[in-house]
DNA sequence: ACACGATATCCATTATATCGGAATTTCTAT
DNA sequence: ATAGAAATTCCGATATAATGGATATCGTGT
C-alpha cells in the first residue's frame, strides 16, 4: 500500500504487555508470535496480519477492539475535495428496469443517512421491504405523476413537492404518469442520540 | 503461522460490501486494496495485515470492532405521510440574485442533517462561512459547469458527479457556465455520540 | 567503573500478503 | 439459446510480513 493512514497500535500493545510484566520472548511464547515481529509491531515498523493480531489479543487477554487506542474506530478522512465520477457511482437496478437508484450518499455513512437519485418508468413502482425501526425517508419529486403509499397512507406529489414518512413500514412510490420519473429519494435511520 | 484459529472477517466484510450495493472494483477504489486481494480476504484465502483492514472500514464506515460482531436497532413512533408543498418549502435567495437555496429537509433536522436543492445563475458564486467542526458536505451535479473550492483543494463537476468536502471551513460554490447551475447539496454535521 | 544476565533490536532467509492482468464465471439482454 | 458485458476468481510477479539466530542495548549488582 502507497500510504497508511491507520491508528498506531504498537504502542498500545507495548503498554499492555509491559503491564503484564511480560517481556518479548514470554508474549512470543504465549501468541505463538516471534519476539523480532513483536519487537517490531510495538515500534510500528511492521504491518501485521490479521491472525497476528489475533492471537496477541488473545494472548494480552485483551478485546480486539482495545487495539486502537481512544476507542475513535473511524475517523473522517477526506482532508481534501473527494470527487466521486459517474462510473464510480454504485446504481441498484431492478431486474425488469422498472426503476434505477443512484447512490450519491457515501457508502461510509451506509445504515445512517443515505440518499439516492430515483428513477421510475412510467406505470411501474418501487416497492420497498420496511427498513430499519425508527428509519424515515423523504421524497422530493422533480417530475409529476410520483404517488407515495405507506400502510399508514398515500400521497401524490407534484414537482418540486416532499413527503416524509415512516420507511420502517412497507411502503412503495409510483409513476402514474406517461414519462420516466425522477426525485430525490433520502433514508434517514434513527440515530437514537 | 502454523494455526489460525482467528474469528472469520471475510463473509462480514462480504455482508458489509454487498449493503452498500459495491462491486470488489468500486470497494478496491474506495479502499486502495486491490479487488484480488477483496476477493481473497471475502472467501478466508487471505490474511488481511491491520493496514489493510483499517482502510477497508474505513471505506465502508464501520467500526473496527465490527469486524469481530455485530449488532444494532431501536424504535420510535408513528405519523402518515407528510407533504410539503413547493409554496411551502423554505426558500433562500441570495439578495442579488446570484442563487437559491430550496431546503428540501426536514426543520426538524436542522443542525443534524440538512439537503437542499441549488441554483447558481451563469459566473456567481455561492460562499458559505465555516459550519460547525466536523460538518461535511455532499454536492451532487445536475448540470456542468460547477466548481467546488475549500482551504483544502478545488475541484471541478460534471453532471452527475458528487464532491465530499469538509464544511467547517470556509467553501464556495462556483457557476463558471453560461447556463444556470443546479445540483443537490446534502450538509452533514457531526454526529459522534 | 566493570561484568553478566536479561531484554530488545538487527540481519539474512523464508513464507506469504498484495497486486495487475488474464481467465472464468455470473448476469443481462436479445 | 446465444452473445456481450459485468463481476469475480485465478495466476504469475513482486513487495513485505514473519522467523531464528546474531548483535546490541539495558539493567542491576559488586
Amino acid at each position: 500500500m502507497e500510504v497508511n493512514n491507520a491508528p498506531k497500535i504498537g504502542p498500545v500493545l507495548q503498554k499492555e504487555r509491559k503491564e503484564r510484566h511480560l517481556t518479548l520472548d514470554r508474549l512470543a511464547a504465549l501468541s505463538g508470535v516471534s519476539r523480532s515481529m513483536l519487537s517490531q509491531i510495538e515500534r510500528g515498523e511492521a504491518n501485521p496480519t490479521f491472525a497476528v493480531l489475533w492471537s496477541l489479543t488473545q494472548a494480552l487477554g485483551i478485546d480486539f477492539s482495545q487495539l486502537i487506542a481512544g476507542g475513535i474506530t473511524h475517523q473522517r478522512k477526506a482532508e481534501a475535495i473527494e470527487l466521486v465520477t459517474l462510473a464510480l457511482t454504485p446504481e441498484i437496478k431492478s431486474p425488469d428496469g422498472a426503476w434505477r437508484l443512484r447512490i450519491l450518499s457515501s457508502p461510509a455513512l451506509a445504515g445512517r443517512v443515505e440518499w439516492y437519485e430515483v428513477e421510475i418508468a412510467p406505470g411501474s413502482k418501487l416497492q420497498s421491504a420496511p427498513h430499519a425501526p425508527g428509519t424515515f425517508e423523504h421524497l422530493t419529486a422533480y417530475t409529476d405523476g410520483l404517488l407515495v403509499e405507506t400502510e399508514l397512507g398515500r400521497q401524490e406529489l407534484l414537482t418540486g413537492e416532499t413527503a416524509r414518512y415512516r420507511a420502517d413500514i412497507g411502503h412503495e412510490i409510483t409513476n402514474g404518469g406517461t414519462e420516466t420519473a425522477r426525485a430525490l429519494m433520502v433514508v434517514l435511520y434513527d440515530q437514537e442520540a
